[in-house]
DNA sequence: TGATAAAAAGCACGGTCGTGCTATTTTATG
DNA sequence: CATAAAATAGCACGACCGTGCTTTTTATCA
């Protein structure tokens, strides 16, 4: 690996843990270049806008989350299993990141700000919210769920119960082990189980 | 109402339209003056400060939370009832305000920065959450629901579809007539009931 | 209606932002 | 080891931010 891409490495990684316990927006490239004692300009140089940067975060965080969450299910064959298994891992996946998640925090910021960083949120929330309802899917097939499941409806109230979970953290109304979200997904794939 | 009282109200009407449609940091002074086409110091002089410009906003944001969704529903006896119909102006108050609500992206947005508007949007966030579950708790006591729901669970799940409503429609998962929110609404409800 | 207080505007300031341009240092290569 | 290329630093710019201070306009009320 050249200089250019590992020091490009060594920026996302701190640029992400600051964009991830703050913001996208505020994530800076003054503050960011001192977390990384670098100078402004040599470190704008290797994004050449802060757009760039922001998208570079962001494929970063990607990167990861499919590291951390996705790959080391990717082998488990049942697919209720595999569903459980990565529910473990997104809660991992919050927990390594400072206790939030960049991705609930950038939808939120850029739902109304039209541009490359908007779509390349909603088209990684979308694949990943794909991939859980391809799951759920399989689990159906496999009769490990109720053929009349809708899996769609299903991976909704999942992803919004991981939502709520960080949400209610914030008020004091969940414990930090996200007692209440695993609470209430055994309730839902108990219900819904075949 | 004497004038200053009366120009502060207009201005805070669109304020807290600015503020909802970005986000309470987004808001800029400038702008929001150019808005409602008066002089940056003029609207300055209102308010102070910004923070108090944001305090002011989310107090007004409160006000007029409490007369759409709050109000209507108090003087209906059964529990649930109310509880149904609070829901029903929640998704009102929704869609007057362009289709998102300002206190999810302030709790996002001021979740990490510590102070007087975070203390606020958790303490009004807290106090709708503990409406809920009063709520909710009276429907168990009135025998409405079953005796052993946790009615804090209970709230826990429906505030996180709320929460999940917004951002499903956001990657376009959730219809804009929150069917997917009602239709788990519909089973939480269902399945608790005595 | 005229005196007085309140509201609004004008203006300027220091600070920070993203981003170019140029110079210097470091790395990679024949 | 020399030299070209790439990485980094230095510096300056225009724009916009929040916020004071002073002046002008507008509203209030005896």
């Amino acid at each position: 690996m050249g200089k250019a891409k590992k020091t490009r490495q060594q920026i996302l990684e701190v640029a992400l843990q600051m964009a991830t316990s703050t913001s996208l927006n505020d994530l800076t490239i003054g503050s960011l270049a001192v977390a990384v004692d670098m100078s402004k300009s040599g470190l704008f140089s290797h994004f050449k806008s802060k757009e760039n940067l922001q998208l570079a975060v962001l494929q970063y965080a990607h990167d990861l989350f499919r590291e951390i969450v996705t790959i080391p299910v990717l082998d488990i064959s049942s697919p209720l299993e595999r569903l459980i298994r990565v529910c473990d891992n997104w809660l991992d996946w919050y927990e390594l990141q400072a206790k939030t998640c960049i991705y609930i925090s950038a939808s939120v910021e850029f739902d109304d700000q039209p541009g490359p960083v908007h779509d390349k949120v909603a088209g990684d929330l979308a694949k990943w919210l794909n991939f859980l309802i391809t799951t759920v899917q399989a689990a159906i097939d496999e009769k490990e769920l109720k053929p009349d499941t809708d899996a769609k409806q299903f991976v909704y109230e999942l992803y919004s119960l991981y939502l709520g979970s960080q949400s209610m953290i914030w008020v004091g109304f969940e414990d930090s082990s996200h007692n209440r979200f695993k609470l209430a997904l055994i309730s839902l794939i108990t219900r819904t189980r075949n």
